[in-house]
DNA sequence: ATTATCTATAGATCTATAGATAATGC
DNA sequence: ATTATCTATAGATCTATAGATAATGC
């Protein structure tokens, strides 16, 4: 039953990355210990040998997550700095997005959640956020810094919005032009 | 223990009333049928014979929520039509709003866990953001009927994503930093 | 007589823990 | 010997229901 050193550094990692995709589909109450653990191929009572609490865990799910999609967003600005803010904004607002929130913007999938729930994983949204605006600012094309940094903020936030709006109605028809109406807006030709 | 037929009409509409705010507040799961009931002064027991389930009553709940905002952005525009987008946005993207959710946007507070748990309150959250949609494109400055509604649909976006993020965030400038920079962007000088 | 509300509880589920088990690592 | 994982369960909580109670409304 006992498993090696290394192996149970998988297995934990194994579980903040089940954690952060189930949170994000289903809310940090939508999933419990026990099916978590049972979706990472473990049973319920290792789990607090790797994590003091639901809600620990919840904290580290909520930085590898936001540092996944960090990670994401730095992969575009290094392979083709110039088409990267099309792209990152192009690729955020998908139909294929809205109906993936496990691997989705964290903001958009478990942002209230944190909120409301989980006050320690504030701080990984607090960091996360600032690079997401410093990110996108040295994207947008030039201006004064102040208002290249609301520029940003605007962008984020407007994105962020759409998806929540874009997942809550259930007009297919309706659920497409936020998302699109959003990406004409944020992306004129 | 009974009451009139009137009183229990009101008892209901206070039930509602009740958890329209705590959903906000606490979230779908973060409020139980026996502490609703509680807040509305009356007991546990009681709750079925006005509701079938729990999820009824987050469907009303949802309905009532989106009712009032409506209403509250009606009546901006019913006052003083040449300044309600202005009233409407600066309104919005208040450190009071992003404190008190409960009486504030249900797509920021609830929209999440509508989509997730409560498929029954999606049809209102679709017809309400058309409302909202429609309302805030004919208070648009003058432009093609098209560019208009992709305007309205981007500045829901901005004001809902302005919100979640404030909320998510654990620093007090960066949160009112961001609904400033929204305010600032949606509405130039 | 009807019914709105109350008390009490069934049945399910959830977090966390205790103790057993068996493979690792000294 | 140590420890990662497992089985089993304690204790709390949650939705929903059953049956009692007492005031309304015919």
């Amino acid at each position: 039953m006992k498993v090696s050193r290394e192996q149970a550094a998988l297995n934990r990692e194994r579980i903040v990355d089940v954690a952060a995709r189930l949170f994000r589909e289903k809310g940090y109450d939508g999933i419990g210990v026990a099916d978590l653990m049972k979706s990472a191929g473990l049973t319920h009572g290792g789990f607090y040998g790797h994590f003091a609490s639901k809600e620990d865990l919840m904290i580290e799910a909520c930085q590898h997550a936001l540092n996944k999609s960090l990670e994401g967003w730095r992969a575009k600005v290094a392979s083709d700095p110039q088409r990267a803010l099309p792209a990152i904004i192009e690729n955020y607002l998908t139909i294929r997005h809205r109906d993936q929130p496990g691997g989705g913007c964290p903001a958009a999938a478990m942002g209230v959640d944190a909120a409301r729930m989980s006050p320690g994983a504030r701080p990984a949204f607090t960091q996360a956020t600032q690079q997401q605006f410093a990110l996108l600012q040295g994207l947008l094309p030039d201006g004064a810094p102040e208002e290249l940094r609301q520029q940003a903020i605007a962008t984020f936030a407007a994105m962020v919005g759409a998806m929540v709006l874009a997942r809550c109605v259930d007009d297919e028809a309706l659920s497409a032009e936020i998302l699109d109406a959003v990406k004409a807006q944020l992306l004129p030709d």
